[in-house]
DNA sequence: TGTACATCAGTGAACGCGCGTTCACTGATGTAC
DNA sequence: TGTACATCAGTGAACGCGCGTTCACTGATGTAC
């Protein structure tokens, strides 16, 4: 390839770094604050750059978000690959790694309600999302898999998915639980729902008293 | 009492409608429109007033969304009461009523994970919210123990309550349906995690096949 | 029956502020010949 | 080696608009004496 193509791809590759640098510094707001209260002026700043040049990598705001919802989704993956690449481990290790996850990461957990509702959204950033969704979806029934075996079915995957979502969006602020409580409460419903279903829990704790 | 009372009495009496005029107004165009979408301005046009009037009744627009959201919880509950009064009925369709309820109110639904997920709002609202949360879970808790009898508790009712929210908010928006079919598929999921929990569900479904 | 005063509903206009986005411009780096 | 031109990163300031809320005021109704 002649020298032109070469610098040129070169060039591709530093807009794609600085791109990066944008997204992290973002990316990093959106985990300390909720994602309503950072603006792009507070992106810019701690980026180092002008809120202007923000648009010369993003077309939007809602875009970041997006994005910014993309890079979590991949740092969960992550952490779901080492767990599964460790001991064996069953699905309710896997619902109380995610419970935990969306608790440590409650502007995460905060974002994807909000496209989740789509809100107030960029047409072109909310067919992003419905993307990611889809690719998360796949991951984790991909990781369920693994655990479930050939049993195994998407209507699994929902139902654990949605279980878990409604759990935390249940009771991530319910008055009178200090932090720790509040998260063994998800646990033991998460883990109940999952295991034995609404129904059947109950009468498995009256059985049990 | 002397007429000095009744007619002070009089008087508030008048304040509480014009109060409830002025919600109304709000209820019909949250129900028509996210809540993102109607202004002071909206709800005071629709009211036959001016917006400043609106502050002589509610403090804040955040304390009107919060009334309104009672104003639905009311009416939900008026429908479990006549549901729960007609033909004796198990919890799948105590679940399926909900689901409906949430779709066909979807604005409703969503000032509801407005909320949950609180964010920016004022602090007087929020803790208005909290309590009506409660209240909402306790009357929750009040139609399933009549339909599950002695060996309810309210473990149950949360498992409940999280599971349904969970699968409304997750397909709430999923791609690729048509709305009859989101609508047949979130039964199923919630009836599936309900009766037999996510993971005897899967078992099920392979012992079918 | 009349007058001065208090109370309160109601209002249009303006305040204030946040905030996403765009404008018009500068300056550096690479390209053509 | 030098000059004219193109490309593109970067910017501070301003635009524009929405929107919750408050201000200063009017007018009607009730109260005191």
């Amino acid at each position: 390839m002649p020298e032109k193509a070469s610098f040129k791809n070169l060039r591709e590759g530093e807009r794609e770094t600085r791109k990066e640098i944008i997204l992290n510094a973002a990316v990093k707001l959106f985990n300390e604050h909720v994602f309503h209260e950072v603006g792009m002026r507070d992106i810019a700043a701690e980026a180092g750059i002008s809120p202007a040049t923000i648009y010369r990598y993003f077309p939007s705001r809602d875009d970041i978000l997006v994005e910014a919802l993309l890079q979590d989704i991949n740092r969960i993956e992550k952490r779901l690959d080492t767990l599964l690449a460790g001991k064996r481990i069953g699905m309710e290790d896997l619902a109380i790694e995610v419970v935990d996850y969306f608790l440590a990461n409650e502007p995460t957990f905060h974002m994807m309600t909000h496209f989740l509702t789509s809100g107030i959204v960029d047409p072109e950033a909310l067919k992003k999302f419905k993307l990611i969704q889809e690719y998360f979806l796949n991951m984790f029934n991909m990781k369920l898999k693994q655990i479930q075996g050939k049993t195994h079915d998407v209507f699994y995957t929902h139902a654990f998915f949605a279980s878990v979502t409604g759990v935390v969006l249940t009771f991530l602020h319910y008055p009178g639980l200090n932090k720790q409580k509040k998260k063994e409460y998800m646990h033991r419903l998460a883990l109940a729902i999952i295991k034995e279903g609404v129904e059947l829990s109950v009468l498995d704790r009256k059985a049990a008293s």
